[in-house]
DNA sequence: CGCTACTTTCAGAAACTTGTGAAGTTAAGG
DNA sequence: CCTTAACTTCACAAGTTTCTGAAAGTAGCG
């Protein structure tokens, strides 16, 4: 694959890992701020601020310092979400774990089976406490605007990849 | 506007608390999975579950058994998202607090801050590891499509207002 | 078919979160 | 001003989560 010494090698293994390492602690921060664990966020901001969008486990337990018992735990959420897909090297038993470019921002705006789980609690609540009821209309209220995001962000995706073309060609 | 005895009062003041204990719960379960802290969840499920959209401290307090104190450590935080807002009783040192029914999902749709922590994260590392790197292009094209994000979500909130004067009237 | 390089699972220790009771603060109303 | 209702803050206990090391599982390759 690569020779030792390398100008490719550098920028994979060297590249100022002062400088990866910030970012990828300082982006991980933000996606715990938002919900997510540390430790999937760790591995997911490793990957994607490596060069081939790919790392195996056992550069990413080195990379963040962390056991291989973590690496797989974090993996494992993460292609459960799909933020990541997992791809085993030819002739080797290491598993590669990469973010398709265009595939793991989808995944995050797929929050879809999160709205649609929101959506059927509200509309339990709106039969139980009563169509006819003013918490029974807010919830309704409330239904209705999830499910117009619904379709919205549909739409959005759509645009998002055409603008994408246009702009980056197809990744 | 009703009698004690009729109908909208037995919802009003009794209203099956059973019912309204399990929206509460199954809702705020939902927002938890989502990210969002256990009380600041179980808080906003119940004043969304409540028919006058606002409830006090102490009716907080009682309804979900917890002590005042965690109830206000929650409503700091939902106010701190602009999720509800705070209003005191006139003559009264009793603090109520309220559910807007459109503020509340506007500020749910408002990851605008994350969102725009996200776009500085990814900015600073497309300049530190370098925007003629592989993984320079890949962040680039990321803060790009939280950037467009950013736009679409603006304009579809245009579009629901208008969308649910039309099905609802002004709220 | 077994050796070995890797990955996964699991029990438990450590670290963090969360909610409580109690003390402290604020302000309404006499 | 003093009293007192109501909210807030704080230190701590209980509960949860998270990561680790060790053991078990899996699959390439001879």
């Amino acid at each position: 694959m690569r020779q030792p010494g390398d100008q490719a090698d550098q920028a994979a293994a060297g590249r100022d890992p002062e400088a990866v390492s910030k970012f990828v602690e300082g982006f991980a921060a933000q996606l715990v701020e938002a919900g997510m664990q540390r430790m999937p966020s760790r591995v997911f901001a490793a990957l994607l601020a490596s060069d081939s969008g790919s790392l195996t486990s056992a550069e990413l337990g080195e990379q963040l310092r962390v056991s291989p018992a973590a690496v797989s735990g974090a993996v494992r959420y993460l292609s459960q979400q799909h933020m990541v897909s997992r791809e085993r090297e030819p002739g080797s038993r290491r598993e590669r774990y990469r973010v398709h470019s265009n595939q793991w921002y989808e995944a995050l705006t797929n929050r879809e089976a999160v709205l649609k789980r929101w959506e059927s609690a509200l509309s339990d609540g709106v039969t139980s406490l009563g169509a006819d009821t003013p918490a029974g209309r807010r919830m309704a209220e409330t239904l209705a605007f999830f499910e117009f995001v619904d379709e919205e962000i549909a739409a959005m995706m759509e645009r998002w990849r055409v603008h994408r073309e246009e702009r980056f060609g197809q990744g």
